[in-house]
DNA sequence: TCATATTCGAGAGCAGTGCTCTCTGTCGAG
DNA sequence: CTCGACAGAGAGCACTGCTCTCGAATATGA
């Protein structure tokens, strides 16, 4: 049974041991350390394939011990707990849909088609790995608190929408049509400046969080099945909404 | 562990148990009904119990029965599963969120006061049963099937707000601004007729499936946290959220 | 009214889980 | 070469969902 104070020390611990931001040491001294670094590699990888079949639910570090070969004592040696398992795998879920989404991005080409390629990506990506999309925008681990090392990784994706809106306003190419001002209180002051350099003001930036919110709650929507009877072509339907919230932000879609 | 297939019986004999029909019959023929009856629905209450305070995760039909001093195995005489007794507590969340949407709808009122006051009782609501609402708009549970008891009693919410937009655009106070227009293949045909002998066009009717679609992702982006350090004063920002919508979808905010 | 059939509760039991503890063997640094 | 840190295995605890059996209580038909 997981408590909060439980999850909070595994979570410190997972700090501590930190296997993911040294996974694979670039000089592993001794035998013992590349082994350790090898090992916290494939019960990794092995738990991150047992997310994709079978979802986090059903994860079991006894499992993966199981296809390891290994005692499930064992893992502990590894992972102090189930949870810490799990925020490996959300840290490596949030790495990929960011890089998915810096991959799609071609900041030659102009915001419209920046901006689309990117939406599409990111739903591409949602797709092909709904148990790991779940893992980190569905229903949170009960009692789980997001530990620091997540928020930073969480942000790439977003920020990628976010340069993009960037580059379109440095040439004149954003102009949100007039609705309703957002008002500055609302906003995390510091979110004002989330790019170097860069200002939004609080209308803006509040446009930017709705997009975000738009991106990932429309695939969590065709994800859970919110759209089945509702949508006859949710590809269409997808890009529709990526176009509408691009125009929403002020970019020329149409 | 639970297979598809496991689920689908469960589900089926669910619908032949039926305790969410007639969770009392309003004549008990004889007291073994009356006491599965009572029994049935204070099984029901204590899961809701335990489902609000730990979330649906920690949920256990074990711990209900202990609760209420009965073998574990008696409690299989009521809902052949875990998955039918979360189903049972799904269709009630469901039920529960769309009274709170319809008892906030005041028809004397205009349609933005109207808009903004459903917006606010679907988020109180969310807010005061985030463990409810996570069951029935966070991660499905892996292989569950939403049994079609569900799918009626999950649109009073929507349809909520789609009559409100009803009523506006009959009174012809419904004026969409100009956008991206949303392809008509891209919508389901049954959609256009929700509300019966109120007919929308598809590019309306994917504005409503959008505001659904926000109400539902903007409150979960709240409740999981991911406003955290983003916005400074969530009800604001959910406030500007609902006018920001109801002008997308034509209700003359500002 | 009485025998029969159905229903119900309890208990034991199976397979699985997360996690801890102990014991033994191995490896590495002094 | 010795000693301490580390890694793996195994047993064990408490918990889970779920099944089966076995009496006891209850309803029903003759």
């Amino acid at each position: 049974m997981h408590t909060r104070s439980d999850i909070a020390r595994a979570v410190l611990s997972f700090r501590y041991t930190d296997p993911m931001n040294a996974p694979i040491p670039a000089r592993a001294r001794t035998a013992r350390e590349r082994a350790r670094a090898e090992l916290t590699a494939e019960i990794l990888a092995a738990a991150r394939r047992q997310l994709r079949e079978d979802g986090a639910a059903l994860l079991s570090l006894r499992s993966v011990a199981r296809e390891l070969g290994m005692a499930s004592s064992a893992v502990y040696r590894y992972f102090a707990s189930r949870d810490e398992l799990l925020t490996a795998l959300i840290v490596q879920a949030y790495t990929e849909i960011g890089e998915a989404a810096e991959n799609a991005d071609r900041p030659s080409a102009s915001p419209e088609e920046r901006w689309l390629a990117v939406w599409r990506a990111v739903r591409e990506w949602s797709l092909a790995h709904r148990h790991e999309y779940a893992l980190i925008f569905g229903t949170p681990v009960p009692g789980y608190v997001a530990p620091h090392i997540t928020i930073e990784v969480a942000g790439r994706m977003p920020l990628t929408l976010a340069r993009i809106c960037a580059d379109a306003k440095r040439s004149g190419g954003l102009n949100p049509p007039s609705g309703p001002v957002c008002p500055p209180e609302a906003i995390e002051p510091a979110m004002l400046q989330l790019l170097p350099g860069e200002a939004f003001d609080p209308d803006e930036t509040a446009r930017l969080i709705l997009a975000w919110n738009r991106l990932v709650g429309i695939i969590g929507y065709e994800l859970h099945g919110h759209l089945a009877n509702v949508t006859a072509d949710d590809a269409l339907f997808f890009d529709h909404t990526a176009r509408t919230e691009g125009a929403y932000i002020g970019l020329p879609f149409n």
